[in-house]
DNA sequence: GCGATTTTTCAACGATGGTTGAATTCATGA
DNA sequence: TCATGAATTCAACCATCGTTGAAAAATCGC
């Protein structure tokens, strides 16, 4: 009803949301907050205002819905990391383990930041999904491994005397470490009695990325210092 | 029918398991593969061969059962870790940051080890709750907070140039590298186009505990520069 | 203005969800 | 043997679920 009345306001500067993308943002919020079999397109459409059968004509089922929003932001995602790596990697190749993890993770630092919280939604959306036992992993390898493997090779030059199994279960710890700090449970927050504040995202991320990179550094020390030590067997890719 | 008719046999080795805990058991498997809303308490007691009501005569509702499937192992890990950090302090206090990471983690790896899985659903179970934003943060809490202090104030101990909020974002990221590791989502297997095996516990946990140990490390060492530059501000708790 | 196409609404299908009161069976001790 | 309480079954309540075919409305090309 007192939807289209006013298609072009005399600024014309908000151009009314399409059914398409309210379905998407609504969607992207609730799933974030109660997992994909915790909200109900019923749920989804009423919250958005559309009728429900608006989800089949867009996006055949609700799984569709799904995968379409999933989709949505790991495309832009993908673009800029990929564009924070290429940066890292003109400037210096091989480039410093932190620069690398810093492209890696700085793109959600900075999605994260500001007034605009719909992509928190998102990261925490993608926590549960990295976590999930079941297709955790298939869903997270479609969207992300192309990019994912840029980074891998790129920590592999880094780190020349690094095993790829180092590098990848690094990455493995990596990942983990940023997508629950992203997913803002506000456990540290009651942990910590107050000190820590889930939303801090700044102050986290500032210590995470040398954690993190000391981390992958201990790792390759320990393998060169176990080949220096027998250098007979030779495991390298 | 068939099930009740040899109470004891011969040996009497097995006491046949009793309907709750065939119930906590089933649950414990489907909640871990689809997570709390996808499953319903229908399948869990058919699968488990019991009526739909004892789930209320037993846990009162769903959430009851969650409750009870969560606390039954969280009590078991909860004594094995502190029974690990017991042994490790008395060996040495305060312990070396490998030793106490390894007291937060080597218990999950001694589950998960050896043919019985059910750990395994387990922790993965334990992954998406603690990435769950919703009620992740709190549920976490409720079972952990208390062991989990014992470990904070160890890796003080063990680190005492750190500021405490380096110690919580330091635990974190060990929380969220844990969980997604022992989550066992098969995410690195095809990633690494196996070269690394998600059930490989063993592997990735000796890579673990030195990867975790170097970033408190590199995070304490790093405040402690900080606080030598600038030695009027002091923040320490 | 009109036909064709896209978009939106409506109403319903069949299935399944968690929960529950009451009836029934079972075990136990007196 | 029987009464008591615990354990289990049965049947149903009411709500909601995802999905869908077909009609209605809005939009666009001409």
């Amino acid at each position: 009803m007192a939807k289209t009345e006013l298609k072009l306001g005399m600024a014309a500067k908000k151009p009314r949301k399409s059914r398409k993308d309210r379905i998407i943002e609504v969607a992207e919020k609730l799933f974030a907050q109660r997992g994909f079999n915790g909200v109900s397109l019923r749920e989804i459409t009423r919250e958005a205002g559309v009728d429900v059968a608006l989800v089949k004509y867009y996006f055949d089922n609700k799984e569709g819905l799904f995968d379409a929003l999933l989709q949505r932001r790991a495309d832009i995602l993908n673009r800029e990391r990929g564009e924070a790596l290429d940066r890292v990697l003109a400037r210096n190749n091989p480039a410093p383990v932190e620069d690398i993890i810093d492209a890696f993770t700085h793109p959600l630092l900075n999605e994260v930041v500001g007034e605009d919280s719909t992509w928190r939604d998102y990261f925490g959306l993608l926590a549960q999904v990295n976590n999930n036992p079941e297709w955790g992993g298939q869903v997270m390898s479609k969207y992300f491994d192309p990019l994912v493997r840029r980074f891998i090779y790129a920590l592999k030059d880094a780190l020349p005397e690094a095993d790829m199994v180092d590098i990848y279960w690094c990455y493995h710890f990596l990942s983990g470490a940023l997508t629950l700090t992203f997913a803002d449970t506000r456990r540290i927050d009651s942990l910590s009695g107050g000190l820590c504040h889930s939303a801090d995202f700044e102050s986290v991320h500032k210590r995470m990325v040398p954690f993190i990179a000391a981390g992958f550094r201990s790792i390759c020390a320990e393998r060169a210092a176990e080949r220096a030590a027998t250098p007979s067997t030779e495991t390298s890719s």
